[in-house]
DNA sequence: ACGCGGGGC
C-alpha cells in the first residue's frame, strides 16, 4: 500500500475536498485510487458523519476490492468494511466504507432520494460511460446543490474524459494520480490491413519467433474471428521447425465460454511456454490476464446499439475510442515494459478514433431510465431537459416515453402513474414489470415469474450455435419443450418447469446443454421478484415455480399478460408476405427468429437487425388483446407527453394492486403433446442418471 | 443459411 502513487497526494486531495463539493480525480491504471480514496477520507473522519460509499461497475470488482481494503484495515469484511451487489449484502450497522455496484446505488436512490446515509459518494471508473454510471452523475449534480448536509462526491475517470466532467460539476477541480504501469511501446501498421484475422496471425507469429519470453494477449471482435485465429495459430505453430523457439498454448477468451475455460487464463504457462490469449474487450477490463507482455490490437470492438425510430437494436463492429486504446495497451505493462502493436496507422488513432467511447446512454432504449427518474419524484424536473453529461436524443427520450404510455407507465400527460411507480421497484425492463402486475391480476403471477427471470438471463442459457458446437450437440434440441405453438416465452416457462420437476438438478442442465451458471441466476432472480412482488402485492400472490402445472393449458391469461406489459412490442402479420410488420414505430417487415408463425399477432422480446431484421423471442397474442392497444396508438400524442410531468400524481386506474385478482375461465385447447414431451424428457433423463 | 461485444438492478 506504501508504495502505491496515490498515497503522496493525500494531503492535496483531502484540503481539495475539505474545500470543494465535487473533485474529479484523474487516476490511471495502477494509482490504487479504488483502494485508497476511501480510506484517506476514513483518516480524515468522513466516516463520523455517514458512511463512504464507492460505486463500481461491476459485481467482482465491489467484492475484491471492499475485500483489500478490509485486509489493509485489519477488520472483518461485512464490519467496518462491507459490499453490497445484487443478491448479496454484506454490510452491517457498523460499516464505514461500503463499496457497491452503481446498479445498487441506484436502488438505493430509489428508497432514500437524499441518500442520507451517506458522507461521500464516490464514483469509480466514470469513464467507462455506464448507462448506471450516467444516470448517477446526473443525480450527484442536482443532490450536491440540493441536499441539506454537506455531501462530498469524487468521481475518477481517464486523462481524455476529465475536462468535461468537471466543466459538468461547474468546473470542478481536477487532481492527476499518476498510475504504476511499466512504459508500454507504441508500434502503428502503415495501413488498415484487408483483413485484421490474417494481420493478427502475422504479428503474432513475429513476437512469437522474434520477441523474448512474454504472453502475447490479442484483441478481437467477437467468438467467430477467436475461433478462426485460434485455429490458424495453432495450424502455424505446429508447423514452425521444433527448437527453433519455445512452445505456445493458445486460449480463446469470451464471454460466452464457459467458466472453467475462461479461469484457464489464470493458470500460469509452463516453463518455456508462451501463450496467446485471444480475447474480446472482456480482457480490456473485466478479466486482467497476467503476464501479459505483448499487446495486438485490431482496434475495432462490436457495439450494440439501439435505433428509437424503428425500435431495433444492431451489433455493429465499431472502431474503438481512444481510452479503449489506451486501456488494451495498458494491459502490455502490468509486470514489465511491454509492447502494443496497433493494427491501424497513427493518423486513423488520431483523426478517426473519439476521445472517448459513445456512452451507453446514447445507444440504448431509454424506457426503464425515464420510467426510474420519473418515479424520483424530482422536483422541477423535465425529462427531456435533464442534465445528462452527454444527453441522449430528444427522439430517444421521446421513444421511452412513448412506450411507457402504452404499458400505462405515464398518462397522457406524462406523469407516472401508480402502475409506473410499482413497476419502478422491481428490477426489470418495464415490458417485464409491467407484465408482471398483470400477471397477479389474472392469477398467473408465479408463471410470470418464471418467463421474466429466464428472459434476465436468456442470452446465458442456450450454448453458442457456432459450428464446433453444432457437431459436438448430443441431443436434438427437440428434447426440450417447445413452448407448444405459443413462442420462446412459453417455451422458457416450459423449461424452468422442467427443471423444477427435476428438483433443480445440475445434472440436468448439463444434460441438455443448459448453462448451469445461467439457469442458477434465473432460480435467484425469480427469487428475488417473488419477494419484491410478495412485498407489493401484500401476501396476495401465488410465487410457487411449480404453481401452474395442473394439466395441459394454453396459457391464455399469461398471453394475456405479456400482450399487455409488451403492447409497445407488437407486431402484425402480414397476409402478403413471410413476416410481421412491426407497430407502433416506424413499420419494418420482421421475421420470428425461428421462422415460425405464430398467427395473426406477436409480441416480441426485442428486435434485432443482422443480416436481416428478426424479433427475439416472440409469443402468440390474440387480436381482441391488441385491439386496445391499437386504439391507444392511434391516439398517441408524443407532444403531450413530453410536456407535462410536473407536480401532479395521477392515480392509475388500471391493473390497481389493492383489487382482488380477477380470474378468467380457461379454454383449454391445446394438444397434449408438451406434457407427453416433458414427461418423455423426464424418463429419458431419469434412465440416464440411473445408468451413471 | 443465419444471428450471439461487455456490464448491471
Amino acid at each position: 500500500m506504501a508504495n502505491l502513487p496515490i498515497v503522496q497526494f493525500e494531503k492535496k486531495i483531502i484540503e481539495t475536498v475539505e474545500q470543494n463539493p465535487v473533485v474529479v480525480i484523474i487516476g490511471e491504471t495502477g494509482s490504487g485510487k479504488s483502494t485508497q480514496l476511501s480510506q484517506m477520507l476514513h483518516r480524515k473522519g468522513y466516516t463520523d458523519s455517514g458512511i463512504v460509499a464507492v460505486t463500481q461497475p461491476r459485481r467482482v470488482a465491489a467484492v475484491s476490492v471492499s475485500r483489500r481494503v478490509a485486509q489493509e484495515l485489519g477488520v472483518r469484511l461485512g464490519e467496518e468494511v462491507g459490499y453490497a451487489i445484487r443478491f448479496e449484502d454484506r454490510t452491517s450497522e457498523r460499516t464505514q466504507i461500503k463499496y457497491l455496484t452503481d446498479g445498487v446505488l441506484l436502488r438505493e436512490s430509489l428508497s432514500n432520494p437524499e441518500l442520507n446515509q451517506y458522507s461521500v459518494i464516490i464514483l469509480d471508473e466514470a469513464h467507462e460511460r455506464s448507462l448506471n454510471t450516467d444516470i448517477l452523475l446526473g443525480l450527484m449534480k442536482r443532490l450536491v446543490g440540493s441536499r441539506a448536509s454537506n455531501l462530498k462526491v469524487l468521481i475518477t475517470s481517464a486523462t481524455l474524459d476529465g475536462e468535461k466532467v468537471s466543466k459538468f460539476f461547474s468546473d470542478c477541480p481536477l487532481l492527476t494520480v499518476p498510475g504504476k504501469l511499466f512504459p508500454v511501446e507504441i508500434f502503428y501498421s502503415k495501413e488498415r490491413p484487408t483483413s485484421y484475422v490474417e494481420s493478427s496471425l502475422k504479428t503474432a507469429l513475429d513476437i512469437h519467433v522474434r520477441e523474448p519470453e512474454g504472453d502475447v494477449l490479442i484483441f478481437m471482435t467477437g467468438q467467430d474471428d477467436i475461433e478462426k485465429l485460434v485455429l490458424k495459430l495453432e495450424d502455424k505453430v505446429r508447423s514452425l521447425e521444433e527448437g527453433s523457439c519455445m512452445d505456445a498454448i493458445i486460449l480463446p477468451l469470451h464471454g460466452s465460454l464457459p467458466p472453467e475455460m475462461q479461469v484457464r487464463v489464470f493458470s500460469p504457462p509452463p516453463p518455456n511456454c508462451r501463450r496467446f490469449i485471444v480475447a474480446t474487450n472482456i480482457a480490456e477490463t473485466s478479466l486482467t490476464v497476467d503476464g501479459v507482455v505483448y499487446v495486438i490490437d485490431s482496434g475495432y470492438v462490436k457495439q450494440r446499439q439501439y435505433n428509437p425510430a424503428t425500435g431495433m437494436y444492431s451489433l455493429d463492429v465499431v472502431q474503438v475510442s481512444k481510452v479503449q486504446a489506451n486501456q488494451r495497451a495498458g494491459r502490455a505493462g502490468r509486470t514489465r515494459p511491454g509492447k502494443c502493436y496497433r493494427l491501424y496507422p497513427s493518423r486513423v488513432y488520431n483523426d478517426e478514433f473519439l476521445d472517448v467511447t459513445v456512452p451507453e446512454i446514447q445507444r440504448s432504449s431509454l424506457a426503464g431510465t425515464v420510467l426510474y427518474l420519473k418515479s424520483l419524484d424530482l422536483p422541477d424536473i423535465d425529462i427531456l431537459k435533464f442534465d445528462f453529461l452527454d444527453p441522449p436524443s430528444t427522439e430517444s427520450l421521446e421513444d421511452a416515453l412513448k412506450q411507457l404510455y402504452l404499458i400505462d407507465a405515464i398518462d397522457e400527460n406524462g406523469s407516472i402513474t401508480s402502475v409506473g411507480r410499482t413497476m419502478a421497484e422491481l428490477p426489470l425492463e418495464p415490458s417485464l414489470s409491467r407484465t408482471l402486475i398483470e400477471a397477479n391480476e389474472y392469477g398467473c403471477l408465479s408463471q410470470a415469474l418464471t418467463v421474466a427471470a429466464m428472459l434476465s438471463a436468456e442470452t446465458n442459457l442456450l450454448p453458442n450455435r457456432s459450428k464446433s458446437n453444432e457437431k459436438k450437440r448430443k441431443h436434438p434440441p427437440l428434447d426440450l419443450p417447445d413452448g407448444s405453438g405459443f413462442g420462446d416465452h412459453i417455451q422458457l416457462l416450459q423449461i424452468f418447469e422442467c427443471w423444477d420437476e427435476n428438483d433443480y438438478d445440475i445434472g440436468w442442465c448439463k444434460y441438455y446443454d443448459l448453462q448451469v451458471r445461467g439457469m442458477l441466476f434465473v432460480k435467484e432472480v425469480r427469487k428475488q421478484l417473488s419477494q419484491i412482488m410478495q412485498k407489493i402485492a401484500k401476501g396476495s400472490s401465488d410465487v410457487q415455480a411449480n404453481q401452474s402445472r395442473k394439466g395441459h393449458q394454453n396459457y391464455r391469461n399469461l398471453r394475456k399478460a405479456l400482450c399487455i406489459g409488451y403492447a409497445s412490442q407488437l407486431a402484425e402479420r402480414m397476409r402478403h408476405h413471410n413476416g410481421y410488420r412491426t407497430l407502433g414505430f416506424k413499420s419494418q417487415l420482421v421475421q420470428p427468429d425461428d421462422d415460425g408463425l405464430y398467427g395473426s399477432y406477436v409480441v416480441y422480446h426485442e428486435l434485432i437487425s443482422t443480416s436481416r431484421p428478426y424479433m427475439r423471442n416472440v409469443c402468440a397474442v390474440e387480436r381482441q388483446w391488441v385491439m386496445p392497444i391499437l386504439d391507444k396508438l392511434e391516439k398517441l400524442n408524443v407532444s403531450k407527453l413530453s410536456g407535462g410531468g410536473l407536480g401532479q400524481v395521477e392515480e392509475g386506474t388500471e391493473g390497481s394492486m389493492s383489487e382482488l385478482p380477477k380470474r378468467e375461465a380457461e379454454v383449454v385447447t391445446v394438444p397434449q403433446e408438451r406434457e407427453s414431451k416433458i414427461q418423455a424428457a423426464r424418463e429419458r433423463f431419469l434412465a440416464r442418471k440411473a445408468k451413471n
